[in-house]
DNA sequence: AAGTGGACCTGCTAGC
DNA sequence: TGCTAGCAGGTCCACT
């Protein structure tokens, strides 16, 4: 579910409700990826501050350090009133003055982890080695570009990795990579200087797009309202394998890179 | 250093 | 109807 966009949709349906809340008690269901990082006694009576969002990750400050949340591949907060009894997939609940944050995540990729200011921690760990956020004015062609030196890999992969440029995941680095006409198997240190900058203004408008649209509800995403996105109306290639082209006709193909899918059109894209 | 594949975990769907 | 294989929005880690 959650690449930038959602992540960012997430974000701006709760941030504003939230701050200023006292939290009142927090509640663990079953072990996420990595454990919160300090006893939950800990964070009581902490006020909370602003949400900010650092790549796919949640930073949500709170006076004495902050939360770190990551929705993995299934996961989705809610921020509600008066929530129901936990269900099987509710693993976090932030229990405070204005309501209650609820983390729910089937297959538990995700994780909420607890940092300080002097933290040489998991959160801090987790944040060293991203690459740069693709609304940064310093993501430019020229930087893509000149990332993408020696590298041999090819450029959907290397979209995927985050240590050039994160926020891109399967659905937005296909998307991506077919508005700039770029073959995903294209190696990143052949793709030419203005190829890249098609592609970082394609990336970009790609991701403000689907955060404009409330981001892509294929499944089950919803932001913490629980408002579902619309993004995947408007896919062009990701899920579309054999269906054709919206430009050209062609059908489009499913290859597996990574071992993940990736899907173009053999036709509007080119190395 | 960069590239590769396995690991984590659960649910859903297509096919037999 | 029931079982199984394959797939799913992420990314860390060990190994070459």
């Amino acid at each position: 579910m959650p690449e930038l966009p959602e992540v960012e949709v997430t974000r701006l349906s709760f941030a504003a409700r939230i701050r200023g809340a006292r939290i009142e008690a927090v509640r663990l269901g079953k072990p996420l990826r990595w454990p919160l990082g300090c006893e939950p006694r800990e964070l009581l009576s902490q006020t909370l501050g602003d949400v900010h969002r650092r790549a796919k990750y949640l930073w949500l400050e709170l006076e004495r350090g902050g939360l770190l949340i990551h929705l993995g591949m299934s996961g989705s907060l809610a921020f509600v009133d008066h929530p129901g009894p936990p269900g099987a997939h509710d693993h976090f609940d932030l229990v405070t003055t204005r309501g209650t944050l609820r983390l729910t995540d089937a297959r538990r990729f995700g994780a909420v982890v607890w940092a300080n200011s002097t933290d040489t921690g998991m959160a801090k760990k987790l944040l060293a080695g991203l690459g740069i956020e693709p609304f940064d004015p310093a993501f430019t062609g020229n930087y893509l570009h000149s990332a993408l030196q020696g590298r041999r890999v090819a450029i959907k992969p290397a979209l995927l990795a985050g240590d050039i440029v994160v926020g891109a995941g399967n659905i937005y680095a296909s998307e991506a990579l077919f508005e700039a006409g770029v073959d995903p198997r294209t190696r990143g240190r052949r793709l030419s200087r203005a190829r890249a900058q098609r592609l970082a203004v394609a990336l970009r408008r790609t991701l403000q797009s689907a955060v404009e649209l409330g981001g892509s509800t294929l499944r089950d995403f919803r932001d913490a309202q629980g408002v579902a996105g619309e993004f995947q109306l408007h896919c062009a290639v990701y899920g579309r394998q054999g269906q054709p082209c919206t430009r050209c006709g062609t059908a489009i193909r499913r290859i597996v890179q990574g071992q993940r899918s990736t899907y173009f059109c053999p036709r509007c894209q080119r190395p």
